[in-house]
DNA sequence: GTCTATATGGGGATAGAC
DNA sequence: GTCTATCCCCATATAGAC
């Protein structure tokens, strides 16, 4: 199909440059076609831009759901130290989730409403869902439940921290040792002592 | 100064559209030039870029270094929480800690060796001013640990986390909840108990 | 669906008058 | 230092032949 192989090279040409940077006579090359011809598969350089972003919204969605319908509810500890790691290899497996990051942190300014709509979109998903595991932790006494701590926005916060080490993308150890620091003080603040 | 208020400009734009995105002619329409007159003082694009950027850097730094150089370094909760407020300031008080952090996330293709280094001699100084102040804190037993470098990379991804919350802007409320949660595990996670 | 040709506009940059 | 004029290049997009 020649229209995922444009939205392929749409994709990674997005997000090395950005929607400003990135040009559809490149993406073309890519694909072996001519600029004009992308004009029979999409509407526009817009219209492009918006199919990749779903399926990257899409993708990163579903990774999120798949890994938490699937999960050991009993062990939080490797749910959650399990959910890190999915996200480092999502993050250096395909480019879509780079992609979405670039373009939720820096929306293009005339698509930023649409893009912002995506984004709180998928965010309250995932919190939800997470939300809805700590609850059942909680319950059963695998983590504190104090009042005061909110586990969800803290762990959030730790996802938060890993995406922007991989998003610098330069040091893989560096990746490591803040990975380690971050997880340890976290799972110590939110654990029974 | 010509030159100072083009800058002005110029960090505004790229800022909002990116290197890709900004343009000579708009930066210039701002200070009330024609765009051919910004090469009376810069280069060209690169050059009035990289000024900026440079600024941008000079700014971050002395910010991080005149904070810690001033605080009260008894009390490692007040000193820590309060490094955080000021980076919410500096972020919402002027736009180069914005400008800072898109570079240095997503920099212009053609100019990523740079900005990389940039990138890496900002971060190694700060980390080091923090791991100083850690391993005080350590050794006066105001905090736990044998070594600096976990609290300081737990520290650093709480930064982290403020930063994402920053950059995605749109919700005051959530960046209060969320430097709340994250910062209330961290703190947990440092202390004694 | 892909191509050639073309329209239209904007980008960065340079030369030279004032 | 600022301007006008100009150059060259590449962008998105459309029209129409095959």
């Amino acid at each position: 199909m020649k229209s995922i192989e444009i939205k392929d090279a749409a994709l990674k040409y997005f997000t090395i440059h950005g929607y400003e940077g990135a040009s559809l006579s490149q993406i073309a090359k890519d694909v072996g076609l001519k600029k004009q011809s992308i004009y029979a598969h999409f509407k526009g350089k817009d219209d492009l831009f918006l199919q990749v972003l779903r399926d990257a919204k899409e993708m990163d969605l579903s990774s999120t759901v798949q890994y938490f319908s699937s999960v050991d509810s009993k062990n939080p500890e490797k749910a959650l130290y399990g959910y890190l790691q999915l996200v480092i290899d999502l993050f250096q497996k395909d480019e879509q989730l780079k992609f979405w990051l670039r373009m939720s942190f820096f929306p293009p300014a005339h698509l930023e409403k649409v893009i912002e709509r995506e984004v709180t979109d998928i965010e309250e998903k995932e919190r939800a869902i997470l939300e809805g595991k700590f609850q059942e932790w909680i319950n059963a006494k695998l983590i504190i439940g104090d009042a005061a701590i909110t586990p969800t926005f803290a762990f959030l916060s730790v996802v938060d921290s890993v995406l922007v080490e991989l998003v610098y993308g330069n040091d893989e150890e560096k990746l490591k040792a803040k990975l380690a620091a971050a997880w340890t003080v976290f799972w110590r603040g939110i654990s029974h002592q």
